[in-house]
DNA sequence: TCGACATATATCGTCAACCGTAGTATATCG
DNA sequence: CGATATACTACGGTTGACGATATATGTCGA
């Protein structure tokens, strides 16, 4: 999984979330560092709803402008669990090189 | 940065270390979870040595078989130590948001 | 009033990176 | 004498991220 699909997935553990809004929790959560480009968010709302870690939560029309809610499954919050995981055990590694003991 | 990348300049970064040494690091490491293909990982290393990440240390001929050592540079060092950090800090963003408060 | 900006989503083409597979070559062990 | 371990090279395919563009509406300032 990779680092703007992670970050996805993190945006959306907290509530529903429409793509928009996606983008803007990224930005905040990332201190600034990640800015989701439309090509990247919604192709991956798109993957991700395919394999079953995301869905779509409701659709709201807002001054004639749909609002599209996902919400992660499951399967989705535990596959976020697992990466968190992951990265704590790479990155206790990779520290554990850098300052020898 | 990809995990394959990270857990190539992990490996790297204890001591220099060729080719296939880097395949087994990296599986021992990563607890028999990432096998590196000869694909991933010497497409990887032509890579970051123009990156500047990692550069040739010396070779050794082994038996006949070339033996070519890689090690970080201070780039490299710099960069997977960014890297740490940055997952860190995404690690905690999501399981703050899987554990609410 | 007119343009810039924020809100929201859709779509398309491209590229980097990873991945699997296969190939080459030698040494060792059963 | 075949299997396995060591060690690197080469090629082709797929995925995922990216940039750019398009569409549409509301708001705010000059």
């Amino acid at each position: 999984m990779q680092e703007p699909t992670f970050l996805i997935l993190t945006a959306l553990a907290a509530e529903p979330c429409h793509g928009y809004g996606v983008i803007q929790a990224v930005e905040a959560l990332s201190e600034g560092d990640v800015r989701l480009r439309p090509g990247t968010l919604y192709g991956a709302l798109d993957r991700l709803t395919e394999q079953g870690l995301v869905e779509v939560d409701r659709e709201e029309a807002v001054d004639g402008r749909l609002r599209r809610y996902y919400r992660l499954t499951s399967s989705g919050t535990a596959a976020l669990a697992q990466q968190v995981a992951r990265m704590r055990r790479h990155a206790d590694a990779a520290e554990l090189r850098l300052r020898p003991a």
